[in-house]
DNA sequence: AGTGCCGAAGCC
DNA sequence: GCTTCGGCACTT
């Protein structure tokens, strides 16, 4: 857009905690050549903010308006569509404007305001060095105070950041440091710092263009000195025309010829970008598209029609087993896709887990595909998103937040594994859903939306049972050599037998080991036949907790309400919410007895025990603890691979499109971790979890079997996993839904209030409760539930209590108009889980 | 998030 | 009648 004469305004989206939708009015500084999608820096209140240009205007909001201080990035980094994605994004999920955006911003663009604070000229750090006296000093200053004054003393000249000394000293610090400031001992300071990455630039060299028949001739006269200048400027010609050399190797090589060529003006410096590219310099295997069957050739022919009619429906639900070749639809939706100028946006749902599609994906759109993963450095992440931006790839993979990507032209979104929660971002806002914001992306570009998986999110199926998206299913499952299946040569292949063992008939008949005797026997004959073996347990560590036989007590976290995980090989207990660690202890802290006892096992006592039975096997270990980062993922991927370990311990890790043909035995120690948790999803969860273990048995040439231990046999989650029936599932899943009024039927927004103080969390909540019931009484809103307050689970964590209000029915949102999120309170719409 | 304002509570 | 604290509205 051009700025015209009238357009001397910019409403821009300032990063600061507004309400949803809230753009500020600034002026346009003459001569700024401001477009909407700018990000800018403005002065807001005392500070200096970042802001996004939503629109320009030849009016102000207000009378007197300040002005936008700089352009951070020369070129916009939100086209039009993403400003519209945002502003949905704001409203749908209840975050400021600028929140819904920042996820769209190139990688480190985003710089947050830093508050310094350092003691004021004159004032004594020594007066606060003993912080825990309880009488005030001859300063005045109350005990706190000067506990506040000490941290900051020690921070020394530098100063403290104002929001780590509020997370060290608590909530109540800020009106310390308020008051201390007003009364001049603490000075208070703001900084913005620019982006912390910028383009990576060389400097080049070559001969100027303008110059170059003067060069020419100096050079046939071949009696002049200078024999460096000469030697120089001829490679520079003779490598052809307008050819350059790196600006820093030339003068490391010619010296002081290179200054004196670029006074005399023969010679030009540019700076040239210099991209980071993280698949650069990989090779993968190109092979040729294999022949789609005739099921696989039916669904890519839908999609294609959706892809060149965006008028019909064009979301593309497909369930597909484990193996039946999902991939090979996308592959061929996104060659068509590309072929007909649109571009595609590949979403998995962690990219060490789906390593093979990315592979799939790079090998058959060769030098095409970009790679966006937590894995790359800030600059590789930075130099991609600009490549993206100007149509330099044809493809995006990524997780998450992919679905941002500055993709010009987007005709088709892929989603992988669609079920997965890692699509739903629940830390930080915005609280999005790749799936959904996919799908409003869709709306705002024509493109299509291609949804996978074997067992679809009951709310995706249901949408595809309402025929408001195109359902598929793909339910041949092939044998092949490699990949997730596909290849129309290979075999059929039915689905694995899959066995429920009762553990209490177990524990009756006198069998207290983590084994039944079925698994035991299966494993003997598995590993002595020279096949491989997995076995699945949703708990990392030794034991679940530890406990006094005497008075009950539990070891549990100092800042969790949670028991605590014994992990023997570091000799600690560690807390699996925020990682803090403790000493075992022999002696029981409340009734000081000395009989603790070690209780539940996790993936580390079932992969000692392995170890312990088959000592030649080869045992490995696969969870969080282990496999931190994707080079660890990759190297214990090919130990197994290789046949080098045959067995393999793991958590849900392990059930997430892995593929390894040797595998023939599969058990599930114990399926009933999470299934007893309050949340209505619980079913949902365990169901999704062991339908897909069970399917990791026998993709190989070799028969395969799952065994799936469990001390509630009856449950319908298990029993329809074990009969690898989806629909079963699904129909008694919604029976529930539809009893309970829960989602599909129903949307949820979660409230949950986090605080230090027990009571003042509590109170907080009620009172938040109390308001939307009488607003709700007074709008009329009867279909809202208002349900709550309770305490959330846990209860408290990190050293805060937790307790949340839950509105359920058919516009919950309705109760939230014109309701700005009060301090201390997150908002979580769709929440993915209600803990 | 930071800040100024206002009323309530604490202090002499 | 003074100061301090905590909740609240405003920032363009």
């Amino acid at each position: 857009m051009r700025r015209g004469f009238f357009m001397r305004y910019a409403e821009v989206a300032v990063d600061a905690p507004t309400g949803r939708g809230r753009t500020f009015s600034y002026a346009v500084p003459e001569g700024m050549d401001l477009r909407a999608g700018h990000l800018v820096e403005a002065p807001f209140g005392a500070r200096r903010v970042q802001g996004i240009v939503f629109a320009l205007a030849d009016a102000s909001q207000v009378a007197e308006t300040k002005e936008i201080g700089a352009v951070v990035f020369e070129d916009a980094p939100l086209d039009d569509t993403r400003l519209r994605l945002a502003e949905w994004i704001s409203e749908y999920y209840i975050c400021s404007l600028f929140e819904a955006a920042a996820p769209m911003l190139p990688a480190g663009g985003r710089a947050r305001a830093r508050t310094l604070l350092t003691l004021a000229d004159g004032v004594a750090p020594d007066a606060a060095d003993a912080p825990d006296v309880d009488a005030p000093d001859a300063d005045g200053l109350t005990p706190f105070q000067q506990r506040v004054v000490g941290y900051i003393a020690r921070r020394g000249a530098t100063g403290a950041q104002q929001d780590r000394l509020i997370r060290a000293l608590g909530d109540r610090a800020l009106a310390s440091v308020n008051s201390l400031v007003r009364r001049g001992v603490v000075r208070r300071e703001y900084s913005l710092r620019g982006p912390s990455v910028r383009h990576r630039y060389r400097a080049q060299i070559s001969i100027a263009a303008d110059r170059r028949a003067e060069v020419d001739e100096w050079l046939r006269d071949g009696k002049q000195r200078a024999p460096k200048q000469r030697a120089l400027l001829e490679r520079l010609r003779d490598g052809g025309n307008g050819v350059a050399m790196d600006g820093t190797a030339a003068r490391k090589e010619y010296g002081g010829a290179v200054r004196a060529l670029l006074n005399k003006g023969w010679l030009a410096e540019e700076s040239v970008a210099v991209e980071r590219d993280p698949l650069d310099g990989r090779e993968f295997s190109r092979k040729p598209p294999p022949r789609l069957t005739e099921r696989q050739a039916q669904i890519a022919a839908a999609i294609r029609a959706g892809l060149s009619d965006p008028s019909g429906r064009r979301t593309f639900v497909i369930q597909g087993v484990t193996g039946s070749g999902k991939t090979e639809v996308y592959l061929d939706a996104a060659q068509h896709c590309v072929e007909t100028g649109r571009r595609v946006i590949a979403l998995v749902p962690e990219i060490a887990l789906t390593y093979q599609t990315i592979e799939r994906f790079a090998a058959r759109f060769e030098g095409r595909v970009a790679v966006l993963h937590s894995g790359l450095s800030d600059g590789e992440r930075f130099d991609q998103w600009w490549k993206i931006r100007r149509g330099d790839y044809d493809i995006v993979i990524g997780s998450r937040s992919a679905v941002f990507a500055p993709l010009p032209d987007v005709g088709l979104i892929v989603v992988d594994e669609e079920h997965e929660w890692t699509y739903k971002q629940h830390d930080a806002a915005p609280r999005y859903h790749a799936r959904d914001v996919a799908l409003r992306l869709s709306e705002l570009t024509g493109a299509a939306v291609a949804l996978g998986s074997a067992s679809p999110d009951v709310a995706t199926y249901y949408g595809g049972l309402r025929r408001r998206h195109s359902l598929h299913l793909l339910t041949e499952r092939f044998v092949d050599g490699e990949g997730d299946g596909g290849a129309a040569d290979g075999g059929r292949r039915e689905l694995p037998p899959v066995s429920v063992v009762d553990m209490r008939a177990e524990l009756r008949e006198g069998n207290s080991d983590m084994f039944s005797r079925e698994l035991a026997d299966a494993l003997d004959e598995c590993l002595a036949a020279g096949n491989q073996a997995m076995l699945f347990l949703n708990r990392r560590g030794t034991a679940a907790y530890l406990q006094c036989f005497g008075c009950g007590y539990s070891l549990r976290c100092r800042r969790c309400d949670v028991n605590v995980t014994y992990h023997a090989k570091e000799g600690r207990f560690i807390c699996h919410y925020c990682g803090a660690r403790r000493r075992p202890t022999q002696m029981c802290p409340q009734c000081l007895g000395y009989r603790m006892r070690y209780y539940g096992i996790g993936t580390e006592a079932v992969a000692d025990e392995v170890a312990r039975r088959y000592p030649d096997a080869g045992v490995l270990r696969w969870d969080r603890d282990i496999a931190g980062s994707p080079k660890a993922h990759e190297s214990l991927l090919r130990r197994f691979r290789s046949g080098e370990a045959r067995a393999l311990v793991g958590t849900q890790m392990i059930a997430k499109g892995l593929h390894f043909p040797q595998v023939t035995l599969v058990g599930v120690v114990s399926a009933d971790v999470g299934l007893s948790i309050p949340d209505y999803r619980a079913g949902e969860r365990a169901f999704q979890l062991l339908y897909q273990v069970a399917g990791r048995a026998g993709r190989g040439r070799d028969e395969g079997r799952a065994i799936v231990q469990t001390f509630q046999p009856d449950n319908y989650a298990i029993q329809a996993a074990a009969a690898q029936d989806y629909q079963a599932f699904y129909t008694r899943e919604m029976a529930h839904r539809r009893e309970q009024g829960n989602p599909p039927h129903a949307k949820l927004i979660r409230l949950l209030r986090t605080h230090t103080n027990q009571a003042q969390c509590e109170s907080d909540a009620m009172d938040l409760a109390a308001r939307l019931r009488e607003r709700q009484a007074e709008w009329g809103y009867a279909d809202v539930d208002v349900l709550g307050p309770v305490p959330a689970y846990p209860m408290r964590l990190r050293g805060r209590y937790r307790w949340h209000i839950i509105l359920r029915g058919q516009t919950p949102r309705g109760l939230l108009d014109g309701v700005d999120t009060p301090r201390g309170w997150v908002v979580d719409v769709d929440p993915v889980a209600l803990t």
